[in-house]
DNA sequence: GATGCTATTGAGTGTGCGACCAATAAGCAA
DNA sequence: TTGCTTATTGGTCGCACACTCAATAGCATC
């Protein structure tokens, strides 16, 4: 009786609950930050009430490393496809930077500047943000060890120098992520560029499609060379929402 | 009457008083991140009450933005001092790397990680931000630029060379900070090779005087060489207490 | 030594957070 | 259909936060 109507309930599998709360965290971490992954927020995503995601997630922490991890690994996923490599190494570092240095990639690397910071106070997450880390240079070094087979690139050190092209990356994200826009292709041609020396290929190499304009004046001072073969890759764009305030 | 002890009360000058709180503030910045400023954390610091804070500073994201600004203005005094130039432009920019990649900037490239994540969320933070980006840019490309002059450095544009500058040290301070702790010479050398680069340099120009092995064989393909001495410059060890969490 | 200005306090408000737990209903098995 | 397991709910607790404001006491001035 009475007139308090009682919630339908909506019964699902632990497995299939757990991975759409990860994944709504995920889409929450992505674009809203992951301070914005609270008991009350995700399950609002969901249309549940929040002593469900406590019932599957009884620390928050964990949830949030889960998203973090859930999301990165998606990213590397679609960015350094480990299955069927269809193309050579160098036409995937291509890709690589035609991404990383582009819109699509622009949540991604405010999740990646969140998580570092983030993990300054969480332990778990920092656990997996240095698990992430560990896959993306494992990726990518992998990536340019086979171009050193392949004789295309040449370096003494693939490791280092997958550490070094993600320092980069990762410098351009957070000065990227400041700015009210990207920066422009002058700056953000520093990854491939980087990439480049490191790789002992010539300049433009690696350069993005789009900024196939006249390769050899942008980058310092040295008048090269080989023109940019058009890699065709363009990444899409991804849908954003307006930003929450979370305290 | 009554037991209840009124606390005994310290006046100052507001300018003071102002002073105190944001220099209390850009100290728990640094050590504990600008989540920790909370009227309770800056009062308890001062030994005042929380309403006193709130009294300066009626909407704490104002201090939160003033005490990174604080430290900001204040790390780059002491990094690139625009006073009187007691050195050639190069070896400014020598000691620019060795302080950069050195621990006693690990504070301060914290507080940037945090301070630009933040600044997603505080408007007030982000112009603040902004506006120290500005600065430091500045600062650094007129280092460049006299060196331009005196024909020491060669580059066309010193604010492009300048911003690629600081966005490795950045990428440089982003990974280090997750890492547990700083990254081996052979990767904190991006910084200083990448300026080299820029700038028109001989491999090893810019390198810090303990990493001063073998200039123009270290670079990209070369095994570095010098085990670390003791570098002329060194930094104060700053005290770091163990962090708070802050949600 | 008295007076007035104001820097500082103490007490309180409302909000959002994670965490906890007994009660309840969904849906599978008998 | 009946019963049982358990996924899900609703409600509550305590804590930390920013912010407000009348009351109070330090101190310069007279």
């Amino acid at each position: 009786m009475t007139s308090s109507v009682q919630r339908k309930r909506v019964r699902k599998s632990p497995d299939d609950r757990r991975a759409e709360i990860v994944g709504a965290a995920a889409e929450v971490a992505l674009t809203e930050g992951l301070e914005c992954i609270t008991l009350r927020r995700i399950a609002e995503q969901l249309d549940v009430r929040p002593g469900l995601i406590s019932h599957y997630f009884p620390a928050v922490e964990d949830l949030v490393a889960e998203a973090f991890g859930s999301a990165a690994t998606a990213e590397l996923e679609t960015l350094l496809p480990v299955g069927p490599r269809d193309g050579s190494p160098q036409e995937h570092l291509a890709r690589f930077f035609a991404r990383t240095t582009g819109p699509a990639y622009d949540d991604m690397s405010r999740l990646w500047l969140n998580a570092r910071h983030l993990s300054r106070y969480r332990p778990v997450l920092r656990d997996r943000v240095l698990d992430q880390e560990k896959d993306w240079r494992g990726r990518l070094s992998g990536v340019i060890a086979t171009g050193v087979e392949r004789g295309e690139f040449r370096t003494e050190d693939p490791v280092l120098a997958a550490v070094r092209i993600l320092v980069v990356i990762d410098g351009l994200a957070g000065h990227a992520n400041t700015g009210l826009g990207n920066h422009p292709a002058t700056v953000t041609r520093l990854a491939a560029a980087t990439a480049e020396r490191e790789l002992g290929l010539p300049d433009g190499a690696l350069a993005t499609p789009a900024a196939t304009g006249e390769p050899g004046t942008a980058t310092t001072l040295a008048p090269p060379a080989a023109e940019p073969a058009a890699p065709a890759v363009e990444p899409e764009a991804p849908a954003t929402e307006p930003d929450a305030e979370p305290s």
